[in-house]
DNA sequence: AAGTAGTTTAACTAAATGGTTGAATTGTTT
DNA sequence: AAACAATTCAACCATTTAGTTAAACTACTT
């Protein structure tokens, strides 16, 4: 048997499983340890402690998210498209880590000052391009005027909040996990449909 | 100096503080003593153990925010006023308890079984009558044709998910807690408008 | 095959934490 | 003021948990 060079790539596995899942004061270094079938002091001999292990985690959650999504809206495409490539990127990206939502955000409550320095140092910034596009479609009266953090506010806002309250919508729609998938899936074109168009007909309400 | 009868009021305002910051695991019975400015042993005099003093915390914060939002979909007001008045009291009722919605989320992923069974003793269910207006006015063409419980979480959506993620917020646009208040404050308009209207002008995007 | 560096393990430690106990104190009733 | 119940407290306990250590094992180099 040769050394299983995976080790280290286990111990991270098991970590992002039980932290995104319990969060970092729910986690056990044990429980990490188990899932990763190792002894736990591999978990201290490859990460030092629980702190840096969590923050790996951590980091590998935020950087598979925030690239991606201002890479989407770095794109020469239309609003509309970078809309919709959003929504579709959220739906698919967390349909397989359904808990990393709601485990960044609440660490991030739970610690701003923590993650203030990580954020301004990997300077995850809006691109340019895309505010400086929803300025040029409102001066070309294709959209009412709109602070374009808004505009972007309002899609994420749309897609996550039915992701990172799963359970709660759930409970409140009294729905199987059938019917949730289901409701997502319609989210898909309810969302970029709102933002363009918005509930009214032109007779309006 | 008459025993104050606060003392058990003074434990669980203290735990309100502590739980919905730090989340049941994170939270620590001393801490929570410690605010109180009482002894260790009262909290268990008074609510048994942690478990319970944090179903009740967990319980009072749910109350709070459900009963409420739903009395409100259950007025005679027009679906417009509805959301207006939604809006208005979530940016009220969380400017006094930041910590409340993404406490109530996090648990709620955590441990959902535990809650399952809460949500269905306390029937929150969305008023009947609210779903019906959706349906009667998609019906007399005023709003375009949408399963109202979509309808009811884009609204949730919109107003919640800035709320929910502050600190992500807050690091993202770089703001500072003015910006922040600004920021929020615009969305009291943006938000029915965006619902009823759209973003679109007649001439499209 | 001997030596060496990297890897893995079981046993252990120190600190923290939820919870208990029994005595002391306070307030109320008679 | 004596008796009694409710409340408060300091000291204590059992368990859990992150982290350490030193020995054992493995694979590679010479």
């Amino acid at each position: 048997m040769p050394v299983e060079k995976e080790t280290e790539e286990k111990i991270f596995e098991a970590a992002r499983t039980v932290f995104q899942q319990r969060g970092f004061d729910g986690a056990r270094m044990q429980e990490i340890a188990d899932i990763a079938k190792i002894n736990k002091s591999m978990l201290h001999y490859y990460y030092r402690n629980k702190d840096n292990l969590f923050f790996e985690v951590f980091q590998a959650g935020v950087k598979k998210i925030f690239p991606q999504v201002f890479e989407i809206l770095s794109r020469e495409v239309s609003l509309i498209e970078k809309t919709t490539l959003i929504v579709d990127f959220y739906h698919s990206a967390f349909k397989e880590n359904p808990h990393l939502p709601s485990f960044v955000i609440f660490e991030m409550n739970q610690n701003p000052e923590r993650f203030r320095a990580f954020f301004e140092n990997h300077s995850f910034e809006i691109p340019d391009v895309f505010l400086r596009q929803v300025e040029l479609e409102i001066e070309a009266g294709n959209i009412k005027p709109i602070n374009p953090k808004q505009f972007l506010m309002n899609i994420i806002s749309m897609c996550m909040m039915p992701l990172v309250a799963r359970n709660l919508v759930l409970s409140l729609f009294k729905m199987d996990d059938e019917q949730y998938g289901g409701f997502l899936e319609e989210r898909r074109v309810i969302i970029p449909d709102l933002i363009f168009k918005g509930a009214s007909t032109d007779r309006g309400v």
